[in-house]
DNA sequence: TTTCCGGGTTCCACGGAAACG
DNA sequence: CCGTTTCCGTGGAACCCGGAA
């Protein structure tokens, strides 16, 4: 018990038994009596002992911990895929823990850090990394998912298809009359998860015979703001704008209420589409019309093919695609 | 480098120098020399070896870690809190991980965790917590900060005086000409952190000569959709009510966007304030006069607070007042 | 129950090179 | 000029806590 610190030994002394039988009890306690197990438990507690996961993981090569490196904790739909992986751990008697992870060079180092952890596999967002991040997650043969893509993954990964999402938008404006549709996309950091939209936005409006020349690029910072500026930034150009398809519902919300400001009648002269189902669309008037992406099917699909890996399953699907809706709402 | 993990010393064998200089290449950089170190790191990376911080902190007594237990991530208050836990576990060369705690019972295994793993601090939010979790911690010695919160701490702590912040509210309405004032709180797991706000309300009315009998209980839970069944169920009780002091902006958006429905003017007829300063507030019409609790700061000085501890500072001050500000924008 | 082992760190001893008398 | 002191980079041994046989 030196430096303070109470050790397994302590714990098997205080209970008069060997620190196996407390490891026992502990990791198989089918295999240590009740009354014992119980009596160790109680001495444990009553010292405040808790296995040292380090220790454990040291001697046992695994760690029972799940990694999650996380871009952005801001908005509800990010928060329904948390929810969906804390579901699947705790089924699989796993833990997780997130570290944020804003860019990839945040990303680089979260994963550094949770490898460094030996965690048994790691859930990323987006197919968008630095290089050193899937070098090093190769190398050391840690199963790793990349969430909300299903493209390009280095290992496995779980999403929806968002170039067919951008079609199926593309598509309900044009079969309300919409002609002069126009698609805000993020750039910056995450540019790369927005950016294939583009060519399906181009693609489904040539089909219809529309002409893709409303594309607006935004900055992923600017939050609400950004629908503003980009609304005011396509009207300049396009004043018979008659449809958005925002990248986001922070974005479609924040055109929705400049509109208001401007006396712009949603969705009478503008139409306007959100993008998450963040818990916002629901709420304000008139509702966001937008992509609902199963958020927490997501999150729950990406620590089931962690654990189905780590169980020697056969691989499964190296891709899980869990799918999208569009939920009609007024503003569309 | 059986079981294809690979140790220091497989990195040392490539490098053709002992563990030892591997060891302190990366904990004491100054100790090697600089050609010897780029050597080491180089061979390092080809291999894809990353430090076991397990066995590390196992050999250590310390880990470098600061682990958060952190009740919802769904709104942007919080996600600047934790932007500022992140900015200063990273000036101090910590690492933050989290883990998700939504009620007493999942932070407790949250914190159990965390101890298992050996982190060397804990930030909590609020003060309410399960029984084991706090005689677990001060067991272990465990440095704790719990966050957003000022009174009945375990360990330090950090926040701003709620009740200040509802009677400062209190009395800006009034300053208005606003009578018939109600303060809605949560019930619910989180129920504690908000009671308080309900004495300082009736204390505060009473010192203005009014009546504080419109106290409305609504779930947690709900989000957006609280905000209307608040202002109905207040409605129906005091048809003459002319302000609502929500307890945070998600709420007030709901009950301003259900009086825009119900064609209640905002604030000429009600006047509403939120709390938290969320993005909405700013975004939406009218904007929110709202609380503004200093997010950012609270994250980081909960982490500073840690550090000092582990550092050996005099433990400075055990709470930390971050203070709040009123802004006021149209709705109040 | 005992013993050994996992991967890394602390502490200290060692040895070569530069600086000094 | 050579022997000695000092400094600094490097390596050896014991140990951290818990798991498996």
């Amino acid at each position: 018990m030196r430096n303070g610190r109470i050790t397994m030994g302590d714990v098997a002394r205080a209970a008069g038994v060997s620190p196996m039988t407390v490891s026992n009890a502990y990791r198989y306690p089918e295999r240590v009596q009740d009354a014992t197990r119980r009596r160790i438990l109680e001495v444990a507690a009553d010292l405040g002992y808790v296995p040292n996961l380090a220790a454990g993981s040291l001697a046992a090569g695994q760690s029972r911990v799940i990694g999650g490196a996380i871009p952005s904790m801001r908005n509800s739909s990010f928060y329904r895929y948390i929810l969906g992986m804390q579901h699947a751990v705790a089924e699989a008697g796993y833990k997780l823990v997130l570290m944020l992870a804003e860019g990839i060079e945040q990303e680089r180092q979260a994963v550094q850090t949770l490898v460094g952890l030996r965690v048994e596999g790691i859930v990323l967002v987006g197919n968008e990394h630095h290089s050193d991040t899937a070098s090093l997650l190769s190398k050391t043969a840690t199963p790793v998912v990349e969430s909300w893509a299903l493209e390009d993954a280095m290992d496995m990964c779980v999403g929806y298809d968002t170039a067919e999402a951008t079609r199926a938008m593309v598509r309900l404006h044009a079969s309300h009359g919409r002609r002069r549709i126009a698609l805000i996309v993020y750039e910056g950091a995450v540019s790369r998860r927005f950016k294939m939209r583009i060519p399906a936005y181009e693609q489904q409006m040539r089909a219809l015979g529309l002409t893709p020349d409303l594309v607006q690029h935004v900055q992923e910072t600017d939050g609400f703001g950004a629908g503003p500026r980009a609304l005011d930034a396509l009207l300049q150009r396009a004043p018979d704008l008659d449809a958005v398809i925002c990248p986001t519902d922070i974005i479609a919300a924040g055109a929705v209420f400049e509109c208001g400001r401007r006396g712009i009648d949603v969705p009478g002269r503008i139409a306007v589409s959100g993008w998450g189902d963040y818990e916002i669309a629901s709420e304000m008037t008139p509702g966001l019309t937008t992509i609902q992406p199963n958020a927490w099917e997501i999150g729950e699909a990406a620590i089931r093919m962690i654990v189905q890996r780590q169980r020697g399953r056969p691989p499964a699907e190296p891709a899980t695609d869990t799918g999208f809706d569009i939920l009609r709402r007024a503003s569309a």
